[in-house]
DNA sequence: CTGAAAGCGCTTACAG
DNA sequence: CTGAAAGCGCTTACAG
């Protein structure tokens, strides 16, 4: 008759020293096959490993980082987990960070927070934070020389223009000029901008995309585009997108194309032009941003411009994991992506 | 003259005994002041907490773990980052945890992965392990088995019917009922299930509650339903969507709505039935599942179910956290969060 | 292979 | 308030 005692799960191992004694070996030994270090017996190699499986022992990785093993940790500082590219790099980060043994901490960062997370990251020595999204410039900034003080790598993806930021982002710029010069194609001579009218900050953004597509044809910018973006308050970029259809609809001449901020806006745009009864592209093109899913399931479909997030990330991540364990670096490290214009069936000829 | 010396930065601090010195106290005053102890002179702490801010100092927290202060941070197992309704409640449970001063550490587990993800967490210490998803479910029962061997708490979000598993999870089969019940006042009495012909593995799943609404009428579920899912391979939701309805359109007689397993497969659904020159819903009514964004970019809106994500996670998050610091209960807890009817445009009367 | 020992950066009594 | 000391769970020489 079995003792009852047997069949209670044993109790639960917390340490090499309770973990070394149960197998039977010093703990000494057990450090060594968990790290994998030559000169040992096969056959106590095989004795760990199994009862590492039978037990479920776990070595704390805590005293193991504190011994100076690296913690193979990036702190991810994400905007905000809301909007579709924002998540696509994440999870390709995440995806490639894992496949190349580090582990995520990823935490959310609203405006006015990113001092905490940076701390919390820095307590948790992580090898490097990774900034994914638009923020307040002077917060980053301060945040980045924190990190750069504590001699801790950083980058920043897709917020161009940060001073001292390592920086991988994509030239919107080129991919503004992308759909323009196809616009342009196409016979179109007027725009209406959807959400564009923010200056624009760097070389890279969409609007200097814009201008220097009208400019390489000798057309003036301000002759050329209207923008109503100051009629309403930007909310729900869907919505927003509706509204300034419909302001657009109201002017007595109409421009031939519509150039959205993003996808989203685009989207909105498209159904408020064609609850008015406008045909897409037949009376008005009409384009997007970002490429994200939903470009697909609009009627017409949606001309585009793909950000290639596949390649920001992997050149963000390669860059990052090849200065690790290298000194830091004075003079930041910018590289951008070049986007890809996605043609759909929001775009036509321009109605003579 | 400044000294060239005394204008470079000052050079890292590594530890709470640098750190003392610095500050020109004792490593245990400064650890009182870092943990917010009683007995000290006001001055004293205003000192710490200058020169915290001056050098920029972060304790290390593996150390602080090592010497028994809790970990505060929570695994959140993720089966990917590339559905919405998936990443709306990590953003949610992130938000939840953030704000009650907890961690989120986040991995992807793609099937085989889940076991090098839970000894990661383990290692780590992780004070509970949130599963998101859908997963193979004896991989997550394993998981489930080891972390509880550990003495660790776990909780599995929308995964319902797994063994000895902490469960919230969303009454699937009350949202399909309330869409069915919606439909069948309408008058419909013959049904396209799009995507929905797996077997129900437990009574919250979407064909229980299809079934159940309309036994409820004395109506017989194979009289009353076709599913065509055999046709096609499930690919991308939204094409899968339009390809069954492409299918049903080829049918002598067709059913008067359309029952989507979610929104991805109906809107795909709407526009492969628009595209084939039907209204809806005049000619045909149409419904989603999970009431995500896309929901309201076709023309019509679309008729859906709400996850209730907010309640959903608050729900698991309360109950995680009041977990903390007791032994596990035997007894899996499980709870079932309610869905809310989300009626838009393209469910209508029934042609007759 | 084993065992005793030192030390990583903290916290926490304990005696001044 | 200070200072010396022990200990958390590891790793890593060092001497057997």
């Amino acid at each position: 008759m079995p003792s009852p005692r047997q069949s209670k799960p044993a109790s639960v191992i917390r340490s090499t020293a309770e973990f070394a004694r149960h197998v039977g070996l010093a703990r000494t030994t057990v450090s060594r096959v968990l790290n994998g270090q030559p000169g040992l017996k096969p056959k106590t190699i095989e004795r760990v490993q199994r009862a590492l499986a039978e037990t479920g022992f776990a070595p704390n990785a805590h005293a193991m980082h504190l011994k100076g093993k690296r913690t193979s940790m990036i702190g991810i500082c994400m905007e905000d987990l809301a909007t579709p590219p924002g998540v696509r790099k994440l999870a390709t980060l995440q995806r490639v960070l894992r496949a190349r043994g580090f582990a995520s901490l990823i935490e959310v960062a609203p405006p006015g927070t990113a001092r905490g997370v940076v701390r919390h990251f820095l307590s948790l020595r992580v090898e490097a934070v990774v900034f994914i999204g638009h923020f307040v410039p002077e917060e980053v900034e301060a945040r980045i020389a924190e990190l750069t003080a504590q001699g801790t790598l950083h980058l920043v993806i897709d917020q161009f223009g940060l001073r001292g930021a390592n920086t991988v982002s994509l030239d919107r710029a080129a991919g503004m000029a992308a759909v323009m010069t196809h616009l342009l194609e196409l016979g179109h001579r007027s725009f209406g901008l959807l959400g564009q009218s923010k200056a624009p900050v760097s070389r890279y953004d969409r609007l200097t995309g814009i201008r220097s597509a009208l400019e390489a044809r000798g057309l003036d910018f301000d002759a050329c585009t209207v923008s109503l973006d100051h009629l309403h308050e930007r909310r729900n970029d869907f919505q927003y997108g509706w509204d300034l259809a419909k302001r657009f609809l109201a002017l007595p001449v109409r421009p031939t194309a519509f150039v959205g901020y993003n996808d989203e806006i685009a989207v909105g745009a498209l159904r408020g032009l064609q609850a008015a009864g406008l045909r897409v592209p037949r009376d008005v093109s009409l384009t997007g941003f970002n490429h994200q899913d939903i470009c697909l399931m609009t009627e017409p479909t949606l001309t585009t411009v793909d950000q290639n997030i596949e390649t920001t990330v992997t050149t963000a991540a390669d860059w990052m994991l090849a200065q690790l364990g290298q000194p830091l670096r004075a003079k930041p490290f910018v590289r951008t992506i070049e986007p890809r214009l996605v043609i759909g069936g929001s775009t036509g000829p321009a109605k003579p």
